[in-house]
DNA sequence: GGACGTCCTGAACGATCGCTAAGGTAGCAC
DNA sequence: GTGCTACCTTAGCGATCGTTCAGGACGTCC
């Protein structure tokens, strides 16, 4: 009998298993499931038979229920922030920097709808530990945003641009709840609002009042 | 011994007990605490010694966890399309109808951060007949929106409204997680960066462009 | 062929938790 | 007093569900 990976790796690695395919095709059809049913609504046999497997297969690959949840979710908010730092790297002027990041949220949001659905709805799920480091993560996401706004408008309040950026992620990422839309048609579309909005916030700095 | 309300009533009121203010306490505690750490993270004892009283006795005053879940996103949605139906009706103006509804589900959002919350994420965790029930509402409640924006920006694509009023709930919406603002600014900020957005949507006809 | 790693099965355990049962207390009506 | 209602208690049942355990099938390497 092989000890389950669980015990044997975990040193190895360090509390962070290596990803291989088998993995991220469990997580996506975790996320599938815990975006349709919730985290409470979704049971490890569940995943399992989703999967083709048996539930108790699940913990060959990870160590709990949680640490599954958690890994996704720090995957989620991992990949945001990268995206949005190189948003900013690649941009050539601030207003160029705030419309990639637009578009780097919207993109993300309507082609990971699932993914989003979860990162949105259930963290208070986490260990006090893991929701703490998923949180600092958006933190950091969010500072990206708040900086980049920052330089273009910077007269406003910056307390009043992490505010307003949070609703701007709230409008973005409302694509989980629009059904049968074109995906490109919608980012398009909610981009542009976006862009609206901010255009209000700032006075005008994206179009150019 | 009496027999629990649960039984006894239940002919009555047909499924819907009388609303007592120590239901509404209960309901409130109970918003607070799904709010916190979930739905399913939250046990019957927990929103029992929140109320000072113990778990089962709340047995008395609803016959389970999921129709206390069930009350409460019934009675948020059934409160949203009131006051979304009264904006409207005493609204002069198209434009006025649509910052009317603006104001006012601001206004919810920022006075009711929790109940916000639990809308926005229990939903799964309903039988599917109560959730059916809290969708249909919701989606009059969309309707008004939809109605009222169609009115301003009539060359609009009505799927395009219903989508952008799905992104303006999300952006209104956002306040739970906005800590620390004054509920007064956070209404008019917000208000403001929507009503942008609208205008982003419907090329000027708030603004007057 | 044997050793080993990978990935899975099926049975079962233990804890949690929603919920029921049976009863108690305080107040008010008559 | 008795009876009735409103609201609550504690004990405990039953089911669910996360998790563990022992083992097995399949592949690869020597």
């Amino acid at each position: 009998m092989a000890r389950a990976r669980t015990d044997e790796r975990a040193a190895e690695f360090v509390g962070r298993r290596p990803i291989t395919a088998r993995r991220r095709e469990l997580l996506a059809i975790a996320a599938r499931l815990f975006a349709e049913r919730g985290y409470g609504g979704t049971t490890i046999d569940d995943l399992g038979s989703a999967a083709g497997i048996s539930g108790p297969a699940l913990y060959w690959h990870f160590p709990s229920k949680d640490a599954l949840l958690a890994e996704m979710l720090t995957d989620i908010s991992d990949r945001l922030l990268v995206g949005a730092r190189e948003c900013v790297a690649v941009a050539g002027t601030p207003v160029d920097a705030v419309r990639a990041l637009v578009e780097f949220q919207a993109a993300f949001a309507v082609e990971n709808p699932a993914l989003i659905t979860v990162h949105q709805r259930e963290l208070p799920h986490l260990t006090a530990r893991d929701r703490q480091v998923v949180r600092r993560t958006q933190r950091r996401y969010l500072e990206v945003w708040v900086s980049a706004l920052a330089e273009i408008a910077p007269t406003v309040d910056e307390r009043d641009l992490r505010s307003a950026t949070h609703g701007l992620f709230g409008l973005l990422n409302a694509t989980p709840n629009i059904p049968g839309q074109d995906p490109d048609h919608l980012k398009e579309l909610l981009g542009a609002i976006a862009l609206g909005a901010i255009d209000a916030l700032t006075d005008g700095a994206i179009s150019g009042a």
